[in-house]
DNA sequence: GTCTAACAATACGCACCCGTATGGAGCAAG
DNA sequence: CTTGCTCCATACGGGTGCGTATTGTTAGAC
């Protein structure tokens, strides 16, 4: 929200080129992020972008690094915000399904399709940054720890699964008011031994994780 | 296995075209199907793709629709192979998530990270085509219409995840011997109310779904 | 042995992108 | 006002890919 495309702006800063070259890269992958077709965008020249950086290249990596770093704070922000309460903070992970940053999801697609090593492994912190996460959830909810590993890969598969179908197959999943009969299912599904009476999901579509994302 | 590349070729056929075409998609992306690196590749120079093809777009297209073809027939095959048992078939698609072929699982991912659209209708008719299929072994086992469509959705969405866990964070996925119990873990979990005494599995390393692929 | 088709090599023009070099426009300090 | 710094424009050379045009080369039909 920094700056609009009509505002009058003396000058780009490295974050401005950084954050055009993610959209890019989301809407057409890491080739997309193309020095010339950027400045075109950003209504500047190649001469702007050679002054911020010495090459395609350390672009490319300030813009990895921004989104990894901005990517794990989500994490922690969630873990703050549910403290004290594993229970909640699996309900709420599964709710936050249908609400993630489509950008994010993008990247993380179109960054592990890559043969770029380091983004290879930028989406392989984030994602193992989430699995464990989950993982420290389920081992608070008392599980021991091999079983806390099982069903963290597992929702964590489950996760990703959903949000490539989303993208691949959206109407085979289930639509509007009976995904939230599909999250219920899940979470009866994925949360072990307690809760005999398969608690209720309170209000499903709230609590949208990337928020302040941009 | 038709043709190694030490001997002597009088001449290349559309299909050999289209399979190099497909292992560069696997390997490099959409944009790795370029003509003059395959050409190289194949020990040729353009002339002789622009003989068979009129243009590049034509060659994706026909690489395409040869693997399309070739993943729904493996479909079919494995329909085949367990035809009456639809539990057996069912513990047969879980064992072999461990034996895909690795070449389709990157095209799948591959190209769905894409923004070429007839690349994405491709791997959503094959992903639709998984996933009823596990709709309908599901159904077969009794299940009335909507659980089985939630189980499947769910077996499928697990599928997918696993697959792409596999690799983005292959060490995060139980390794070797202990990958074996983490599949019980999952059948357990996956095939709903029968089998209460969870039906052991019966060597899992086995029937490599695609065998005959390449 | 010629003729014809399949198949392939060579050469060309075009477009796009990277990276460099160099020269400005604006502003701020002295 | 001049010096210097920041940010950007312009112009260039090199690389690589697409598609076309033109000309071989080989194998089989007759």
């Amino acid at each position: 929200m920094k700056n609009s495309s009509l505002e009058t702006r003396v000058s780009l800063s490295a974050q401005d080129w950084a954050e055009a070259a993610l959209d890019a890269m989301a809407a057409g992958g890491l080739e997309a992020v193309a020095v010339e077709p950027l400045a075109r965008r950003l209504g500047v020249t190649k001469g702007s972008f050679y002054w911020h950086f010495p090459t395609r290249e350390a672009l490319i990596q300030a813009a990895l690094a921004a989104w990894e770093k901005r990517e794990i704070e989500d994490v922690i922000a969630h873990a703050d915000q549910h403290a004290g309460d594993p229970r909640e903070r699996i309900h709420s992970l599964f709710r936050e399904v249908a609400n993630t940053d489509p950008r994010s999801e993008r990247l993380l697609l179109v960054l592990s399709a890559t043969d770029h090593l380091a983004a290879r492994e930028c989406v392989q912190r984030i994602n193992e940054r989430r699995r464990t996460y989950v993982c420290d959830c389920y081992r608070a909810l008392g599980l021991p720890e091999d079983e806390a590993h099982n069903w963290a890969t597992f929702a964590h598969c489950i996760f990703m699964g959903t949000v490539r179908m989303r993208r691949d197959n959206p109407d085979a999943l289930p639509a509007g008011p009976q995904f939230n009969e599909y999250l219920r299912f899940l979470i009866r599904t994925l949360i072990p031994p307690a809760s005999p009476s398969a608690a209720v999901v309170r209000s499903a579509a709230r609590l949208p994780r990337a928020a302040g994302n941009r």
